[in-house]
DNA sequence: GTGGTCTAGACCACC
DNA sequence: GTGGTCTAGACCACA
């Protein structure tokens, strides 16, 4: 279903940033049952160590936790430490480098404007 | 002088920036010697190689030229070719991923503005 | 009723204890029948197959033992068996690990007295 | 240099426990350089990758940090925070359920003061 | 079936 | 040389 080629990042890091999405986004719900690591290694075509570990970040993260034998599932305030994770990784990885380059480039927030916009349409396509 | 272990970018990318940097906010004009591989390297306490690294990315970017035997200099475009490769890289790779993560917490460029503002109040400090 | 997710001992020797704590605490009187691998696994919200590995090693233990067809009875000395398994497993597996820690961290047993104080209030709450 | 065959407890987390041993014995310093991934694992006699894991462990506990392509070294307040992690481990983990069994043995605090006195000895042998 | 640990070995980026 | 990621495959405890 999914693949990762094209991108630097981790495998690992872009599953644990899917089932943020799908939290977030209320494809899985609070203390429902979610994907095996093996079900969601077959589906995301990789090796069933790499979502083990993506599983090991979210647990940390308080986002799931697992009943051993039976799965893993969506933690009380999953879906609010999902949003924190994410945004917290945003805030202190991805902002100041952003920050930077616009300063150097001598760009205004609302340059960003046109690009968001155009950037939303392209989801619904 | 400098440390880089908060940031996961790769040091000799972030060094890349940096000599950027130093060109496009005019610390080192056009046509001069920059700081020799060594030099750069005492003072950013990292490798030569690492320094090496960098340059040799600065000079497939035309933004800094070799003489063999006496250092780096600014290239005759050098300046506008920064800007050019930190837009480039910006557009490319960093604004796809911050807008993925914004349209997922629901944020809106104009929740930018204030740690913008913040952020460039921090740089003079 | 219960839930043991905040431990990292395996669920059916956590069974074997809780098992071990009514028979010690006289809540189950020897020669009774005890609650039947259905209804404890019911009333622990465990699968039955676990209260049955738990049941074994009771069995195993003398703790209790089984008519065939009818339930698990407390043993004969099923009091005093319960009581040597518990001391057992204490100075064979805790002890040598807690006073490693102890050790470690510098404490002293009179370091030990308080929280324990503490923890027999908790009980009675 | 070492078995852990006697154990019950993950390798990598026995790891975790030797490093912040060594760290708080001060036999390794503060801003020092530990073996490398590949060196203790040799010495330890186990697999790169599961040193490896060990040392995530310790670089989410902040008592180590990484310089990437140079090795790991120990964080500023390494020693303090390898004492702040061992002994929650120790106060979550292991005093429950051995005070839990002391209860239910109708053992006191004291009891402990003779087979403490008998472990440190053994130490030194 | 589930999670969890471990090995062996490969490959990459970086220093 | 260093850390870091990933695969393939094995084995275990547990439900």
């Amino acid at each position: 279903m999914m693949h990762f080629e094209n991108s630097t990042q981790a495998i690992y890091l872009q599953i644990v940033e899917y089932v943020c999405e799908q939290i977030i986004l209320e494809q899985w719900s609070i203390g429902e049952k979610i994907p095996s690591v093996r079900e969601l290694a077959v589906k995301m075509e990789v090796n069933p160590n790499t979502v083990m570990r993506s599983y090991e970040v979210l647990k940390n993260e308080q986002i799931i936790f697992d009943k051993r034998g039976i799965g893993y599932f969506i933690a009380p305030h999953g879906q609010s430490n999902a949003l924190i994770y994410l945004q917290q990784e945003f805030t202190s990885k991805s902002l100041p480098q952003v920050f930077k380059t616009m300063y150097l480039l001598k760009m205004d927030i609302t340059d960003l404007q046109q690009p968001f916009e155009q950037f939303k349409k392209n989801l619904d396509t």
